[in-house]
DNA sequence: CTTGTCCA
């Protein structure tokens, strides 16, 4: 068996084999290229003799045959191609193969007649022996010493991928890693390694400290020495940042992690003097920025100073927008043709957008952001004459509004809202992911009139960096987001930083538009926004309740809660359990499947279903999509449901199949892509950001631990339109909404509005910090300090109920089933 | 402990 698929276990993937008859594209930044193949081999359904294989790949030789292992896509402009995972040159097999392979171009000198005397002295394994032994060649009279030189060295070369290969894996890495690794340093790999093992650390994902360590140790780099010192002190400096989204840390605090890395590698000790000097070292160096006692990630340094720029430089072109048009008037217009009336605030929104060169638009759920955006769009256009038609322009005369937001399934929603084009950020700069963070490589000019961004508070430093850089001077921007939800997965708060700023021309939306008045859900949002719990927080109201339960007792609330409200006509796509992590007893896991024998059980044990991952699959489930895939305007966090299921000896390819239909269109996921979907009936709060339901299920106990946050909790009840339902520990819904998560650590605001920097020692960094946690909250601590007993005043609280005085909600009595868990909302169907 | 993006 070749070693690589012994390394990758490859049974029964897809792949092609064929010669490159030409490269069509290779991004000279990284290994992604675009090739035209000639098939030898293949075992896919594809009947062409040609196809398109795209992916990253080495030095590709033009003419020479490889083998690709991936998988057939069919891109909506480029039609049917193979997209490649992984590969290898084909080493040539048959005596005809072998001499074509010899006497090519890849061995100047070796013509037919003398290659066919190697072959005939050294048979068909020839390459192998050469590889063993260089010298079995010398009994070939036809080669003189500089010949059999260079076909050693192109077999070794081409030998070397497999080399690199099983080098890595003595270094302990995984294939997976291993894969990654190669794919990064190609041939170079075990050059870069043996050199300086850390470079690992900066330029692959997923690689520790512990293990690049364990290869320093091996080659014999010693535990004091400063490269060591310094590869840590970097590591360390990222987990601090990256961990809490922070842009700097203190040295004092570096100092400690520092010595926790080396210590818990290696058992030596370290001295703190030689760690701070090391410290120095690299600031002398540039690695690491100091200011003003802050110690930061150069690259993230450089994006605060970025973005600083790039944002005063546009409001130094405020003065250039005028307009002959008169603005009101045309507002008007705008609301005649959308048949809308805007609200005060949205129509000043509206005015002050189209004015200014950058402007923000923030606000809650349900605060008609999407309207106002709209609203923008046609009067930026009506005020510039422009087209709204996307048939009216052309690859040389580009639409001129540009919209993207930080994810896929964002966009998507930009686009179904506008009508007009949009993309992610990522797509709209031409990032592809090789770029280090810093974003240091140059790049392309947006061009247009308008840039909008939806979801800002999901981009981070970084994106928002190289976002506002390619911005061109005089184009307009606007920032549409929701401060309160959650913040971006990389470091900083790019929006709420530039908000708290006041220096960008905002506005926040208020008025709740989405559900009907008094509605106590908004209520509650509003007061968990601002870090208090309401006193009535856990007192049944018309749109939701709350029952007081365990961590292993809320599988069996929501069971009952689920139930019921199934009964009353509720579906799977109604309902969405939300839970902040996938582990434990009250965990995602637990309560899918539990969910899943509610609404599709397989009772009978006779329907047709598939297991992966410890998950069955049958049709009807509610099931989530993990990653984008662009071409089917299917994105992550968009959810299906399962039309088909295809055993693997019904299929063409002899592999299990399922069928998930999502809005519009049906996809297709063969057994190896089964890891880019799960059950649905209860998600991750991240997840469910950017979807609405009628009914939200939030559970929160203590045994959710760090993931008890303000943000989650506000993002988690703002999903229900209709009727929200919370169980768990008052206490753990206390916990969540004190743990603000607007408190990275940043220094954006500050930059933005111009202040030196006050020079802050660490201890008084603490004391700001403590005071961005609100104080203590009577109602709330005089709730969570005793044992919680639901009481319903029956003078004030839904009296049309009829409800005893006295009810208390416990987990006994639901139980027992003694009293109904949709209480309180007994007038609530889902089709009202 | 969870979360995001990428190529003619």
């Amino acid at each position: 068996m070749d070693i690589q698929e012994e390394l990758f276990d490859a049974s029964a993937e897809p792949y092609i084999v064929g010669g490159i008859k030409a490269v069509f594209y290779q991004n000279p930044s990284n290994f992604y290229k675009v090739l035209l193949v000639q098939i030898t081999e293949t075992n896919c359904d594809y009947k062409e003799q040609e196809i398109v294989v795209t992916g990253s790949f080495g030095q590709i030789q033009e003419e020479e045959v490889y083998r690709f292992y991936g998988k057939l896509v069919d891109h909506p402009k480029f039609g049917m191609q193979f997209t490649s995972t992984r590969y290898h040159q084909e080493k040539p097999t048959s005596i005809e193969g072998l001499i074509h392979y010899l006497s090519g171009d890849k061995f100047p000198g070796i013509g037919e007649k003398t290659a066919e005397a190697i072959v005939d002295a050294l048979g068909e394994e020839a390459i192998d022996r050469i590889n063993a032994d260089p010298d079995v060649l010398v009994q070939i009279p036809q080669l003189n010493q500089k010949k059999r030189d260079t076909i050693v060295e192109v077999i070794q070369q081409s030998n070397g991928m497999e080399k690199i290969i099983i080098g890595l894996n003595q270094y302990g890495f995984g294939s997976q890693l291993a894969y990654s690794i190669y794919q990064t340093y190609q041939e170079k790999t075990l050059e870069i390694i043996q050199e300086n093992p850390y470079q690992l650390l900066e330029d692959i994902e997923h690689v520790g400290f512990k293990k690049a360590d364990a290869i320093a140790e091996q080659i014999g780099i010693k535990a004091d020495s400063p490269m060591r010192i310094k590869a840590a002190i970097l590591f360390s400096l990222n987990e601090l940042c990256l961990s809490n989204g922070d842009t700097y840390t203190y040295a004092e605090q570096l100092l400690t992690k520092t010595i926790e890395v080396l210590e818990s590698s290696r058992s030596f000790l370290i001295e703190p003097e030689s760690v701070a000097d090391e410290i120095v070292h690299l600031i002398d160096e540039n690695k690491l920025i100091e200011d003003n006692g802050k110690l930061y990630i150069r690259s993230l340094y450089a994006a605060e100073w970025g973005i600083t720029a790039s944002i005063h430089h546009m409001l130094e072109n405020s003065s250039k927008i005028k307009y002959s048009q008169d603005i009101d008037k045309e507002i008007k217009i705008v609301e005649k043709t959308f048949n809308i009336q805007y609200g005060k605030s949205q129509k000043e929104a509206i005015k002050k957008a189209v004015q200014s060169p950058i402007f923000i638009l923030t606000g809650g759920p349900g605060t008609g952001k999407t309207t106002v955006l709209n609203g923008i769009v046609t009067l930026y256009a009506e005020l510039n004459g422009l087209s709204l038609d996307v048939e009216d322009y052309t690859e040389e005369k580009p639409f001129p509004i540009l919209l993207a937001a930080p994810t896929g399934r964002a966009a998507k929603k930009m686009n179904e809202s506008t009508g007009l084009p949009s993309s992610t950020i990522h797509r709209l700069l031409g990032l592809n992911g090789s770029e280090n963070q810093a974003g240091e490589q140059a790049e392309k000019e947006l061009s247009g009139g308008l840039l909008i961004v939806d979801e800002m508070s999901m981009v981070d430093t970084w994106l928002a960096n190289q976002l506002l850089r390619a911005v061109p001077s005089g184009m307009q921007v606007l920032l549409v987001g929701d401060k309160d939800q959650l913040p971006s997965v990389g470091p900083g708060q790019v929006l709420h930083d530039l908000l708290a700023s006041q220096k960008v021309p905002s506005m926040e939306l208020n008025e709740i538009y989405r559900q009907g008045d008094g509605s106590s859900i908004i209520t509650l949002a509003h007061s968990i926004k601002n870090g208090e719990l309401p006193a009535d927080f856990l007192k049944p109201q018309r749109d939701r309740s709350f029952f007081n339960c365990s961590t292993f007792q809320i599988e069996e609330v929501i069971r009952q809660v689920v139930t019921k409200a199934k009964a009353k006509g509720f579906t799977a796509q109604d309902i969405q359990v939300l839970a902040p992590m996938y582990r434990g007893p009250a965990g995602i896991d637990a309560l899918n499947k539990m969910l899943q024998d509610i609404f599709n059980p397989n009772d009978t044990g006779r329907r047709k279903e598939v297991s992966f991952n410890n998950k069955v699959y049958r049709i009807g489930d509610k099931v989530l999509q993990l990653v984008n895939y662009p071409e089917m305007n299917v994105f992550n966090g968009d959810m299906g449901e399962i039309v088909g299921i295809t055993y693997a000896k019904e299929t063409e390819d002899k592999v299990d199949e399922i069928v998930i239909r999502f809005d519009a269109n049906e996809v297709t996921y063969k057994r190896s892509e089964w890891n880019k979907i799960t059950l649905a009936y209860c998600c991750s709060i991240h997840k469910s950001q950017g979807s609405e339901f009628k009914m939200v299920i939030l559970p929160m106990v203590k045994n959710y631990h760090r993931m008890l946050r303000r943000d989650l909790t506000y993002t988690a009840i703002t999903r229900a339109s209709e009727l929200l339902i919370l169980c768990g520990e008052p206490q753990a819904f206390h916990e969540s909404v004190m743990k603000s998560s607007a408190d990275r650590l940043t220094t954006l605001k500050e930059r933005i509005m111009g202040e030196e920097e006050s020079i802050k020692s660490p201890t008084d960094e603490n004391a700001t910090k403590i005071t961005v946690v609100p104080e203590s909250k009577e109602p709330v601590s005089s709730v969570t300090d005793q044992p919680v007993q639901l009481s319903m005043d029956q003078e004030n609280e839904s009296p049309q109920n009829g409800l005893p005085k006295e009810y208390k909600l416990t987990i006994s009595k639901v139980n027992n089933e003694e009293v109904d868990p949709m209480i309180g909302m007994e007038g609530v169907t889902p089709y009202q």
